[in-house]
DNA sequence: CTGAAAGCGCTAACAC
DNA sequence: GTGTTAGCGCTTTCAG
């Protein structure tokens, strides 16, 4: 028996044959021409043989064919995701910030039609990400931190692959970013900081990130223009894991060098901080002000409301998806550079006088 | 002159021509058959002739085309992973449950060699999820939280879409869930509330939720186990928002009836609600004594660690996709229950006789 | 062992 | 307006 079941394919049993556009043209008594015509709303065809095969596929649950689709037409409107991780801990991703700036790129990347392929590379091999390039599955990358990889992310983007990273704006270029004015923000904060009356700040932050470096940059600038000489014994190179914090407090108390203020890089980790002050008897805001960065939602909501350098993760995602967008469409995207802004809470009051 | 740039496509200017299957053959001297055997690793080709291709298109950064090869296989792997949210409030990603869950499941499918295709999709219209699976963008979708909406889903699985969802095992069944035991974690908590001492135990959450439902069950089960009415006053439905726990307490407060302590159905309802209750003038836990529920990071490193019931999100991520590989392979996965563990720390801490 | 050729599901000339 | 047809880049019989 010649059956319809006759695809090539040999249907696994219990398996659904899935639904083509043959199958859709010939129930509706039309070429596939016309039901892709229709389908794809060409001016080409009647409204009403239009209305007649949408409403057919509906009631099918018939969709187009992404993959064929995509092939004929050599342009895929999918763009990767890749969120790197270190390889000894699997925490990138514990921080709430990735997940804010996921959910800010998932938007807007809907917004536009563009489906997102998330994948995690480990990040001392970030080639791997070239490869849902150059294998046909995204048009473009979004990176999420540069981490200490510039040079690799530089040889990317100077190969072709388009690419836009969430990250500190490089002297030397190469590819596009988009990131926060890191160094207006570790002034923003160590100014704050100073202005409540404090001059020994402590600065918690691994500076092999560029976006690090630079807020701590930012607060030296900061402390020079008050004429503080910084004390290197403040600055402690944490980890944005969350127990980085508790280790530079304990760091911090071992040094036995005086500190009346805390800047922390994540609010993670200023959060973690104060937590850990606490359990040394240090109270917070009266005997250290602590300043953190990002807000995150739990920011606020923490029972000391933390004082913290908002970053506009909202325009952050908008930005970069417009500018992997731009450079899909083979224009040079600018890199650009997203609000910042200090908020005043509690960790920070100045203590009564 | 017909170079070889003559491409159908017309190149855009500025756009390397993406290298093909050809391109490599051409250089190496050989059939497009045999660099496709040769990068399949089929046994049909000499290893000299392998090593040479492979080594060839690494150094041209070549990699198979991965829509073209799905579209010849008739089967691509990669699988959709669903986030459902409520239009007014795009807050559903807020929680850090879902962080870790997205995570946990990346994970999973990476190291089974499959892709991930996220979307975000209105809770309202959950049938858009199974387009990806009509439209052949993925082989299987994993949704997270069943919200309100167990009907569309069971009709969906129905349908033949391959499905798992994190949530509640439903009595009805129709399609496969993964999730803890919300009875016995709702029980967990609530026996350990009493075990503290409390007779008075408010509940916050929302349970048109299926998971909140049966934490309400195992809590009732408890209650009721020690002899203890439960008063509806107080049981608050407050929502998975972080301001819902912030108005739940407010509501408790004005409905006047006394309370000992509170068992919230996330660790971001807990968190806020301490924050809430201190704010009232209540000290936790000498007066109020709180449990969490998914001990996300934060929760162990909050000033006062929370006491909260454990889901091993790890195991649920593997869990989710062990299932769905099964359901795309044409098998019926069994629902499965991952563990659930009540972790005590400092917010339930009996206050000093 | 390797090559030639057919075709996965779709779209866009090009005919009619 | 609609149908016919030729591929998009790949894999895989089937010949050699």
């Amino acid at each position: 028996m010649t059956n319809k079941q006759s695809r090539k394919t040999p249907t696994p049993p219990g398996a659904k044959p899935r639904l083509q556009m043959v199958d859709i043209a010939k129930m509706a008594g039309v070429s596939t021409a016309t039901v892709s015509r229709a389908l794809n709303d060409s001016p080409l065809v009647t409204p009403e043989t239009r209305a007649r095969i949408a409403e057919l596929a509906r009631s099918m649950n018939y969709t187009i064919n992404a993959g064929a689709k995509h092939l004929r037409l050599g342009q895929n409107k999918t763009v990767a995701l890749v969120l790197p991780y270190e390889r000894d801990s699997r925490q990138s991703v514990s921080d709430p910030f990735f997940l804010s700036m996921f959910g800010a790129i998932a938007d807007a990347l809907t917004e536009r039609g563009y489906d997102m392929l998330v994948s995690r590379v480990d990040a001392s091999e970030l080639d791997c990400a070239a490869q849902l390039y150059n294998a046909g599955r995204a048009m473009g990358i979004i990176l999420i931190g540069q981490w200490r990889h510039h040079e690799q992310l530089k040889a990317m983007a100077e190969r072709g692959v388009p690419l836009v990273v969430w990250g500190a704006q490089m002297t030397d270029g190469g590819y596009c970013t988009v990131g926060c004015d890191n160094i207006a923000g570790g002034e923003l904060a160590t100014e704050h900081l100073i202005a409540c009356g404090r001059r020994r700040i402590a600065f918690i932050g691994d500076t092999v990130f560029p976006e690090v470096a630079q807020r701590m940059e930012g607060y030296r600038r900061a402390l020079a223009r008050h004429g503080i000489v910084a004390d290197e014994r403040l600055s402690i190179a944490a980890s944005f894991l969350a127990d980085g914090a508790r280790q530079a407090m304990a760091e911090l108390k071992r040094r036995q060098a005086p500190f009346d203020a805390v800047f922390a890089c994540s609010d993670l980790l200023a959060l973690t901080a104060i937590g850990a002050l606490e359990q040394q008897g240090l109270k917070v805001p009266r005997d250290v002000s602590v300043v953190g960065y990002d807000d995150v939602a739990m920011a606020s909501y923490f029972h000391l409301p933390l004082t913290t350098v908002r970053q506009d993760i909202e325009a952050g995602g908008r930005e970069l998806v417009a500018a992997l967008i731009e450079r899909i469409g083979h224009q040079e995207p600018a890199s650009r550079v997203v609000a910042t802004e200090l908020v005043i809470r509690e960790t920070s009051r100045v203590p009564a006088a």
